[in-house]
DNA sequence: TGAAACTTTCAAAAAATATTGAAAGTTAAT
DNA sequence: ATTAACTTTCAATATTTTTTGAAAGTTTCA
C-alpha cells in the first residue's frame, strides 16, 4: 500500500468512526488530516484534501475548537489562520473522555437520579421502575466515575498501569 | 414527580442516548420500556406505548434480539409473542460492550494495523504517519484489549472492584 | 386444507442531519 | 477611511437515516 493510498484509507476510516467517539464525519476527517499533517494547515488546504465547502470546514474546525481539540496557529507574515491538532494520542482521548462525559453522560445521570426518586406509591410497577433505574443511575455514575479518574492521570498513567493490569 | 411522568422521562432520554452506545431512537425505547416493565410485552403493546408503526417495531426488536438483549418468551396458550430484556444492567453493559467491540472497535483496529504497516520511504509525511497511526493503533488496541478484559469478569466484579480501585 | 392471528419485509415517505455557497462580517495594512 | 484578504453565518439543498403501512409470509388451530 502507497502513502496516498494509506492516507486516504485512514481519513475515511476515522471519518465514519466519528459516531463511535460522537462527532460528525467532517468533523472527524479533518481531525484525522491534521493528525497524520507535518505542519499546521489552512482552511484551504483543508478544503481542497477533504473536497468540502469552506462553510462545512469552518463550522467543524470551530467545533473542534470548542472540543479543545485543535488550535489556530498563527503564523507571522501571514494573513491566512493555520490549524493543528493534539498530537498525543493518549492526551486526544483524555480530551475526548472528558468532554462525552460532561456533555452527554453527567446530564443522563442527573435525570436518572431525578426519574429514581419519584415516591414510591407501593405498586409493583413503580416498585420495579424504581429498582431498575437506581440500578442504572448507579452503573452509569461508576462508569462516569472511572472515566474520570482514567482522564485526570499524568500522561503514560493510561497505558502503563492499565494495560499491565488488564492483560 | 408521578410515575407515568418519569417513565415518559426514562423512555425518551434513555432513546436520545441511543447514540451514546451506537443504537437508534427506537431501538433504545424499546429496550427501555421492556427495562421497566414488571411482564413481558407484546408487539402491541409496544407499538401502543410508545406510539410507533407495527413494521419499526418488529424491525427493531429483531435488531434487539441480534445484539442479545431482548428474548422472545413464548407465553403457554397465547398465540403472540412477548418479548423480555436483560433485567441486570451490569450483564446488559457487559453485552453491549462486547457487541461494540466485535462490531466497531476491531475491525478499526484492523484497518489502524494495516495502513500503519506502509513501507517506509524515508520522507517526512511518510514517517510522521507511521508514526501517529501507529499510535493510534496501540491505544485503540489497548481499549479493546480493557473493554473485552471487564466484559469477561464475572458478574459484580465490575462495581465492586473497579470501584474500589477508582474512587 | 382453510382461514384467522399474527409477524416480517420493503418500497415509499418523512424526518433528521450534514453540506453548500454566497452574502455579511471581520481584520489588517496602507 | 478604504480595500483586500480572509472567516463566519445561515437559508436553501442534498444526503442519510428512520419510519410507515400495506402486501407477503408464517404459524397455529379447527
Amino acid at each position: 500500500m502507497e502513502y496516498k493510498e494509506a492516507k486516504e484509507k485512514f481519513i475515511s476510516t476515522w471519518g465514519s468512526l466519528g459516531s463511535l467517539w460522537g462527532i460528525n464525519k467532517a468533523m472527524a476527517q479533518i481531525q484525522a488530516l491534521l493528525f497524520i499533517s507535518t505542519k499546521p494547515l489552512s482552511m484551504e488546504d483543508i478544503m481542497e484534501e477533504l473536497k468540502i465547502s469552506r462553510g462545512n470546514t469552518s463550522m467543524n474546525l470551530r467545533q473542534l475548537m470548542d472540543w479543545g481539540i485543535v488550535t489556530k496557529e498563527i503564523i507571522p507574515g501571514e494573513r491566512k489562520e493555520y490549524f493543528t491538532t493534539e498530537k498525543d494520542v493518549e492526551e486526544l482521548a483524555r480530551v475526548v473522555a472528558k468532554e462525552r462525559s460532561r456533555r452527554e453522560i453527567k446530564p443522563v445521570v442527573k435525570i436518572l437520579k431525578d426519574v429514581s426518586s419519584i415516591n414510591d406509591d407501593g405498586t409493583e410497577k413503580t416498585k420495579e421502575f424504581i429498582k431498575q433505574t437506581k440500578a442504572l443511575h448507579e452503573l452509569t455514575e461508576t462508569m462516569d466515575s472511572m472515566i474520570n479518574k482514567v482522564v485526570n492521570q499524568q500522561q503514560n498513567w493510561l497505558t502503563k498501569s492499565l494495560l499491565k493490569l488488564f492483560k
